[in-house]
DNA sequence: AGGAACATGTCCGTTCAACGGACATCTTAG
DNA sequence: CTAAGATGTCCGTTGAACGGACATGTTCCT
């Protein structure tokens, strides 16, 4: 180790300065880098970087650099760094994201028209749902979701239609993860969500009161791929508590969608992707 | 070189076997897997990947499998793989993608409605526009372009605005990759496209009779953002050849974007992004 | 103005993660 | 049944990645 007269550069003991680092690989610092940029975070300066996840200047600068000249991120003038447009075309590529898009948005333009209210999309990820698209108007309710955004399966109408039709260890993990109280009738009951969601799968529907935000009624329904299987949820929030009336339109609505992934452009089995599982 | 007795497990020189592949980063390597995936080959097998980016089995293994388990590619149950959700939550990000399209949506709706034609809305990437935003109807003209595809700056209308507002270097870039004719009446001597943008930008607005593709006529105005640099192009497509009557609510829809862009929620100097040039 | 604190950019020697050849297994085709 | 191809796994070698140190630029306080 080139100790050839005392300590003369002084090098800190590599033990305790990278303690926890070792084994980690060069994507996984990559990707960790991309995965600083939220919602809440779009724009970040390298140094912010650095303390989302722990690289040292220099890595970071460097992988940085690297994916900027790929276009995977791109510089602001101020010097902060934003996701790129180029991951935005990959990102386009995906089945459940544009695909998807493509073949609701005209429906959901006419359940829009239909109810004047917000309408939105979204699909299942992890133990989140993720807003796919979403149409709002100025005159509905102010809510808090956006495309890209994502609601808890719990709390929300379209989250329970997801949760009620997928297995039951999505159900013991989103329990395991904590039924967050967001509102007063918030359900954090697991046995009162298990009825809740029996419900949904029996009436084909979800009706949520209050229960993710004050003054925010919603209404969802399943959307299936050919084979039968739940692959997003279409729902519509307004602050009127007779939402019950929507059932019918949404429903019909997210039938329509169903129609169109049966005959559609997107080949068999695209949207019924092994999340997360990436091999033994 | 463990060239102890003989040739007993029998490698290959290494300097034959990786012959250009000295000096590539993980990184550049793991971003030419996700490179492979374009709009034509959405789905891809691992021997695919390893085709399109020279990669060894092994390899590409590895790094597809890491970027399985973090999302960024999804496992169909064919096997072959697909662009991950979670790539597209990350492109929903970029200033260029998301944002501004919630800001311009609603006013390109208002714009099918009028004229009851295929309405996008493009940005400049490289030396192409790429379409961030479309509304199409069954009714309008059959029309090659989709969202996350891109059009040729020289001979689409809104890749016309484009060219015509950014640097001259930009010009000399797209002659010499060449004005590929696409049809008997594209523009492919540089001295006339020259013309064509000055008219352009003069005008304010481009109109473009099938120079990209036959029976598809379109016009195109800037969109600008607060310090008036353009940063997209909004294009009505259709098949009529009386195209120049579209100009005026085309312009106008353009500047109510632009307007939305003055005051939204997109910071300044957020859409006015380096692209492309990482350092120094 | 001085200088402390912070951010960004660059250099370079050490070392461990990545590479790729080889082999194993499984499926498909003839 | 063999051949061809795809996928998955193992392991020794080595060069790419790491991070400490330094240089420079910027901001903000005293």
């Amino acid at each position: 180790m080139a100790e050839a007269e005392g300590p003369p550069p002084q090098r800190k003991d590599p033990k305790t300065a990278n303690s926890g680092d070792r084994g980690r690989t060069v994507i996984s610092r990559a990707l960790a880098i991309l995965g600083a940029f939220t919602l809440e975070r779009r724009e970040l300066t390298l140094a912010q970087i650095c303390r989302l996840t722990g690289l040292r200047h220099a890595t970071a600068h460097r992988l940085v650099g690297e994916l900027t000249a790929w276009g995977a991120l791109e510089r602001l003038p101020s010097g902060a760094y934003v996701i790129g447009l180029r991951l935005w075309e990959l990102g386009a590529l995906n089945p459940r994201g544009l695909p998807l898009r493509v073949l609701a948005m005209p429906v959901m333009e006419d359940l829009h028209a239909a109810t004047r209210q917000h309408v939105q999309l979204a699909v299942l990820d992890g133990t989140d749902a993720l807003v796919v698209e979403r149409i709002s108007s100025a005159r509905a309710v102010p809510v808090v979701s956006q495309v890209g955004g994502r609601l808890p399966l719990h709390a929300s109408a379209a989250g329970q239609v997801l949760l009620a039709h997928a297995g039951e260890e999505l159900f013991t993990e989103a329990v395991q993860r904590g039924l967050a109280r967001c509102t007063p009738r918030t359900i954090t009951d697991p046995a009162t969500l298990r009825l809740t969601l029996a419900e949904c799968r029996r009436t084909g529907a979800a009706v949520v009161h209050e229960e993710m935000s004050p003054d925010a009624h919603s209404v969802a329904a399943p959307v299936t791929d050919s084979t039968g299987r739940v692959v997003a949820a279409l729902s519509v929030v307004c602050a009127d508590t007779r939402t019950h009336l929507l059932v019918p339109a949404v429903v019909l609505a997210a039938r329509s969608i169903s129609r169109g992934l049966g005959v559609g452009a997107i080949s068999q089995g695209t949207l019924n992707v092994h999340t997360h599982q990436p091999f033994e």
